[in-house]
DNA sequence: GATGAATGAGGGTTCATTCAT
DNA sequence: TATGAATGAACCCTCATTCAT
């Protein structure tokens, strides 16, 4: 098994290469999400990012071109995300599957990666002036749910609603675990590395949306 | 040249020049929560919070003891308003009357004074680390809150539901106005400047909440 | 005589605060020169000026916006001080009154004002990337100069020469004297402190020109 | 693969690779020379020397020592050239022969070589730290051409002369074409990029130093 | 009470150079 | 020989705060 490996040694400690430096600078941005979620662009340092990376100031530098491009960097990986989450979501199930689904993911993602989400709301809560220069797109597939929505409501499968507003509802609900998730377990009256009961959450989020959209 | 500033000087009584003093500090604050709001305690500049009380850095240092110390009196007004907002609320006229009114004065305190609420999500975003050193009594408020909707769902007034996550996704969602305001406007397709249709917000929330509340 | 001291010291105070800013400003300015002419804008450090102004490097930089703009300041000053050292020159009355003047406040400037030459010389050295921004008289006072020689040329006082390139020739020889100081005192066995013999450069420098430009 | 490379590393031979190393060399002080005049020793970075030849900072600081090194290696190779710059000129036909010929080639110099001679006016701007340890026979090379200029004096071929200072003003008009070439160039109403007029400044130089110092 | 001046600490970033391969 | 990675020192500049009047 040695062999092959012998062979290729050259292209091999190559890609290594490529892949360390490309672990690296993932490992920055995964760090730098988490100070730019806590400080903001400009309440975070780069001393912060580097401290949280485990890595010199001077060595984070030299991975970056500044601040500002990891922070846009690390939003645009994060709408990255935001977009592929939703692969393979039924469409054409109806709104009951759909919405479940739907929560489901935005809760999951909210309690695996409250970083992200916080970074992201932190970044609407300055009024986006970074986002839209990253996320095009955001607006359109907005829009297209909105008129899936509102084609559910056409067919009566559910109460006519403002769809626009319906998907913000959503959005809060399922933020807010990572919004507020210090809040939440110390309300709830767990430590604050105990994990919050995510089966509960998505439960009790989905059942006031689909009851709260039902026909009368 | 000297005489009419002894003559007002004299006019002004020790009451007025405290009232004063008072009024420069409330006017200081306001600017604080702007600057808190959109940088964080970290970002936030004292000479961003001076320019935006129109008053020169070195008076702002006069007037406070430090940014540490002006972002808690900040926290501290912005949780007193908030238990204030409560005030009267009918507690006793069952859910659908106490929901509505609660609702509306969240959504309508969101769009009235996004900065309070932002600076507060913001607080609570980095975990709270000045929060519970301010405002004790918040537990104490919510779990009291929670009592109340248990016994709702006792008199089978509501669907059983979990109080506390109520709680949490009925803040989110009002919240969520001042939080993603900007966005708001954005996908509504309205300038920055516009102001969102309070009723309506208030009207999709309330209707999602009590039939989502209704028991089946 | 403390009379009107004391009557006056409200404004005298104001006007000293002024008047000190003022030539620390000026302190400023000249330390900066002598820094700029040896290591050029980018050469140059804000630390080395500091300690040639015999100032912290935060006290410094509160005096002044950056160093691109002290550097711009300081470039100002210079063309300020040539255009007037040419003051109340007498241009009526033929060349040689006029060249023997220009010469000898030419060379009385290189040995009074090095560092303000240098500066000068290294700016137009690096291509004056910043010269005409600062100083955009220089090309018609130039052009205006060439005319008058040139009618001296026409009326017989002096040999026809190309009237651009005896300033240039002008310029050269008598900023020699603040460009190669050290040089000219090493070729003459001076030491580094001696003064050179403004009035036997003077009197070279004339005689070449003014015989040089005899008419045969 | 890696064939041929083998091969034609057999090809070049020890002469070839080291002949290449100092064609790279030569390469790498062009480009110094360059950066060097156009922001002295510490305001050139060796970042921008590598770009301009081309090559990596890292390939760079493989065949330098130091930039300290690089710019004393080019200040000597600069003195070199203009050692050698007059070679073959007639020293015993008379003043005119010899300070036609002179003049025209330090003028050419100055036209073909401006970085270089910059670059040595900014070492002698700077007060020449490096220049004395580099270039030992400067001071009686000087001297000797001093001597000269006198011996000339003596037999009446020119005017009497301090025959230092004269050198002086040659140097400084004739270096003047690449000191402030670019400013010659904007006063003549030419482009950044048009040749200076070569024939023509050497006429009027070598008439002005001519006719000046002609015996009256 | 009020304000210009001053400052030590730290901000993000670049530097010439060396390391490791 | 050649090169990507790494680094300590230094860069320009801003910060919250205090001083001095």
């Amino acid at each position: 098994m040695a062999a092959p490996e012998a062979l290729s040694l050259r292209h091999v400690g190559r890609g290594d290469l490529a892949r360390k430096r490309g672990e690296l600078r993932d490992h920055i941005r995964a760090a730098a999400i988490v100070e730019f979620a806590e400080h903001g662009l400009r309440g975070a340092s780069t001393q912060g990012i580097a401290d949280r990376a485990g890595i010199s100031k001077t060595k984070l530098h030299y991975y970056i071109d500044s601040k500002e491009e990891l922070y846009a960097e690390a939003l645009t990986h994060i709408t990255g995300i935001w977009a592929d989450l939703f692969e393979g979501i039924a469409l054409d199930k109806g709104p009951e599957a759909f919405l479940s689904d739907y929560i489901a993911r935005k809760v999951r993602f909210s309690l695996t990666h409250p970083a992200e989400v916080r970074m992201f709301t932190g970044e609407v809560m300055r009024g986006a002036p970074m986002l839209h220069a990253v996320w095009a797109g955001s607006r359109e597939a907005t829009l297209r749910a909105s008129r899936l929505i509102g084609a559910w409501a056409d067919q009566g499968l559910i109460r006519r609603v403002d769809p626009l507003l319906l998907q913000f509802h959503i959005w809060a609900m399922t933020e807010a675990y990572a919004v507020m998730a210090s809040e939440a377990r110390f309300m709830s009256g767990l430590g604050p590395d105990d994990p919050l009961d995510e089966a509960h959450i998505v439960a009790e989020i989905t059942a006031l949306v689909l009851n709260g959209l039902r026909v009368q």
